[in-house]
Parts: C-alpha cells; structure tokens; sequence
DNA sequence: TCCCGGGATTTTGCATACCAAAACCTGTAT
DNA sequence: ATACAGGTTTTGGTATGCAAAATCCCGGGA
C-alpha cells in the first residue's frame, strides 16, 4: 500500500479555478442546499443537551446516538466531535464524549471574556451603524420588551441574543462576529436561570446603548456595554443557589 | 432497522461514575497515550499548510491526502473539518476542501481581536503573577532577545509565540487561552512576513511589558499591550508588499 | 465485610468496501 | 463562442469488521 511515499498528486498550481463570474459579490440567494447530515446531527445533539435532555456528566454512545437519530455512526462522530470544540461535550481519548459538567468557574471565565468581547464590539458598531440599523436595534429592543412583558423566559434569552448578535455583526467583523457566537451560545446555557430576574433592567440598558449607537457616541456605547455586560456577570453570581 | 424510535438508552442517571481516587489533582506525569490518529493527521496537515506546501486556494481531495499520509479516509475527514474550524480550510458542501485562502481584510480583523484579548490578558496576568511567573517571563525574553541577535526569523515567530502564550496562561483563564490560542495560531501565519523588521521593537515592548507585570501595575500592562498589539497591526499594514 | 484481580463485555478508533448524488470536465453540435 | 449531453471524479453517507483500550462483573482472599 504505501510502496513509495507519492508527493502528492498535483492538481495544477491553484487547483480548481475559483468560479468568479459577472455576479461576484452579488449575495444573491443561494439555491436551497439539502443540510448536511453531520450539521443535522450536530444540532439536534446540541438542542438535547441545551434541553437537558442529556445530562451535563452523562456518557454519549455513538452507536446508541446513531441509533436513536437513525443515522449511520460516521456523523455522529462527525458532530460529536465539532461540540467538543465548541465546548458543550468534553471528549476523552477511548472512552468516547461526555456531556461537558458546567462549572462555576468556567462560566465566570465565559462571562468575562464575553464581556470584552460584547464591549469592543459595541465601539466599533457606534462607529459604522446606519440609519437603518438602528432602525433594526430599535425593532429587537420592541420584541424584547413584549417577552418581557409576557413574562417569557425562553423568548426573553432568544430576544437577548438577537439583539446582541445584530450588534455583533454591525461590526462588520467577521472574525469578531464568529467568536463572540461561540462564546455567547455557551453562555446562554448558563444565563437562562437569571434571564427572569435581570431582564427588567437588562432591557433598560439596552435601550440606552441602542442611543449610544445611534449617536455614534462610541465611548458611551462601550461603556454602557461594559457596565451591563459586569452587571449580568454579577448577577450570575448572586442568583439563588450559587455556591457562596 | 428503525422500528421505533428508542428513547435513548438509559445509562444510569450521570453516566458512568466519574473515577476520584485518592490521587485526584495530582497531575502526575500520565500513562504515555498514543496520540489519535486524527490528530497526527490535523498536526501534518496543519503543518503542510503554514509552510505553504498546500497552498492557499488548492484543493484538497480527501483520496489523495489519505493514500499520503498512509490511512484511511475518516482520519482525514474528520482532520479536514477540524482544520475548517480554526480557518485553516474552507469546506464546501459536496465539493471538499479547500486551502483558505488569507485576506488583508480578514488579517485586519483577526490583529483586531487579537489585540482586544491579549490585551486584556495583559491586565488579568499583572494581578495574579507570581514572582516564579516573573522569572520565567524573563527566561522566555530572553529567548527571544538570542533570536533577535541570531536574526532567526522562525525562532523569533516561535519566541515571541511562547512568551505571549505564557502571559495568556497567566490569567488563569482557560476560556480566554483557548480563544486566544485560536487566533494567535492563525495570527502568526500573516505575521511571519513582518516578525524580522518588526523584531527589535517588539522585543523592547516586551521588556516594558514584563516590568509592569511585575509590579503588578495593571493599567500600564493594559496600556502597553494595547499599544504593542496596535502596533503589530499597523506594521503588517505597512509591510511590504502590502494592498495599499 | 471489603478489597483485589482476572476474564467477559462494551466502546472507541480506524480500515475497507460500496453507493447515490452532486459537481466537474470534455467533446460535440449549434 | 454557447449550450448541451455524457462520462468522470469527488463527496457524503452506509455498512461491516476488527484490534486495542476501558469498563464491568464476579468470585476469592484478607
């Protein structure tokens, strides 16, 4: 099989030419691309384990998993492997992947370089925000408001996201966008047991910074993010039940 | 094959019983430990990339990689989409993978985010390092003073590597290292074109940097990484060869 | 009773083989 | 040139087999 080591079969200089046509840059909707199986895999496995369907701890089988989602044990693996990266399973060498058991810590350390993270964006999103983005701040703030008048945890944490993801990508920082996403969808697993209680006034700060940024005041922006960003911090730490 | 849809097997309510003997934090030297085979793939790859042995653009055919490196396709399937992960390939959907290829645009983005966390890694360090870190941040300037004198331009990448490593590891922030470690990793890929001529300075830097950890002053190590990492940026603008 | 040890069992990690669908390439006819 | 048709390549997924490692279980000895 391996008689001499073949230097990599040559597939021209740049390999295949990238299709750069007349539309380039057009962002045109894409014609509708049937999901891969491993992407399938992956979130229904992250849906379970956000649910608490599986349980921070417990061992994940491949085969069992495979079976249970009625695919083959090669996505399983597949997904499996993306959630270790992304922190919600932890993966030990032969012995397979175990939900990830959250701890105080670690969502500390989750929180605050959220925080940075959440902070600088905000600069650089007062900086080049238009006029029809704070159109659009202004529209999340809105439903944000009605789940907290209706009392409803779960659309309340998918609001905050929302908002905090728009604002993300007003940036215009991809790099940016993409790490806070990963950050802040681990967050939110911890975040939702304070969603209730903090929101009132978490939505208040909202509303100020959305000025902020529409007054392309980019040191009160950052500063209001960096307040209410230590201020959710906090109140993770004093929620009912935390350990000291 | 799927008569019902089992309920996902029970395994007892955590999983297995997570195994605490007596010896429990002892970080004793472990078992030697076969490295996965997918490792040694995403490590060759990895490496084959940054020295430009794959080149940006080029198309990678999971076929040709496996009979390479002598195994099968699924150590590379699942290398390959670790690899996506961190930015090193582009996966596209039914046409594999593909070599990223790095923009001015994206380097800008990935120096931006770089600064904001190193910096505030910077402060976190100043407020926790002991006097044995101090020592060893020392030990690793002068490391890269040698290089700096031997003008080894990979010795420096790898010097200056290290020692913002260690600053990072300081914090005691697992999160934060990890995030950083990703972006640094990608960092340096750009960087090795501007690490020669931007050496003398960074390596000054460094020194004032490691005194104002060391009295533990943490808003002048905030200040100075901000400006030392302001600076790589602005350097790799002004690099030659650079798009404008 | 509790600890210890060895064999049976389970599970991973990887290899191999196979296949459909999608994307690509090519040569021909327009 | 352009468009189309057919052949080829490559992915993404399935199924299966197997060695090594880890776990579990059970029975014997202190």
């Amino acid at each position: 099989m391996t008689e001499s080591v073949s230097p990599l079969p040559e597939r021209g200089p740049t390999g295949r030419r990238t299709a750069k046509g007349s539309l380039a840059g057009k962002s045109g909707s894409r014609v509708e691309r049937p999901a891969p199986l491993r992407q399938v895999v992956y979130d229904a496995l992250a849906e379970l384990i956000i649910n608490r369907t599986l349980e921070p701890g417990q061992h994940l089988v491949e085969a069992d998993l495979a079976e249970y989602l009625g695919v083959s044990r090669q996505p399983v693996r597949e997904a499996l492997q993306r959630l270790q990266s992304e922190g919600w399973v932890d993966l030990r060498p032969a012995q397979g992947a175990f939900v990830h058991l959250p701890t105080d810590e670690e969502a500390d350390q989750l929180l605050g370089v959220r925080a940075v993270l959440e902070t600088h964006s905000a600069r650089l999103a007062a900086a080049c925000a238009t006029d029809e983005d704070i159109k659009r701040l202004w529209e999340l703030q809105d439903v944000g408001m009605k789940a907290l008048a209706a009392d409803d945890g779960e659309r309340l944490v998918a609001a905050n996201a929302d908002l905090h993801s728009y604002i993300t990508e007003l940036t215009g920082n991809a790099v940016l966008s993409e790490l806070i996403g990963l950050v802040d969808r681990r967050v939110r697993w911890y975040y939702t047991p304070i969603a209730r209680p903090r929101g009132r006034d978490a939505w208040q700060e909202h509303a100020a910074l959305i000025e902020a940024i529409a007054a392309h005041n980019v040191d009160k922006a950052e500063k209001i993010m960096a307040q209410h960003t230590e201020r959710t911090r906090r109140a993770f730490h004093e929620r009912p039940g935390a350990s000291e």
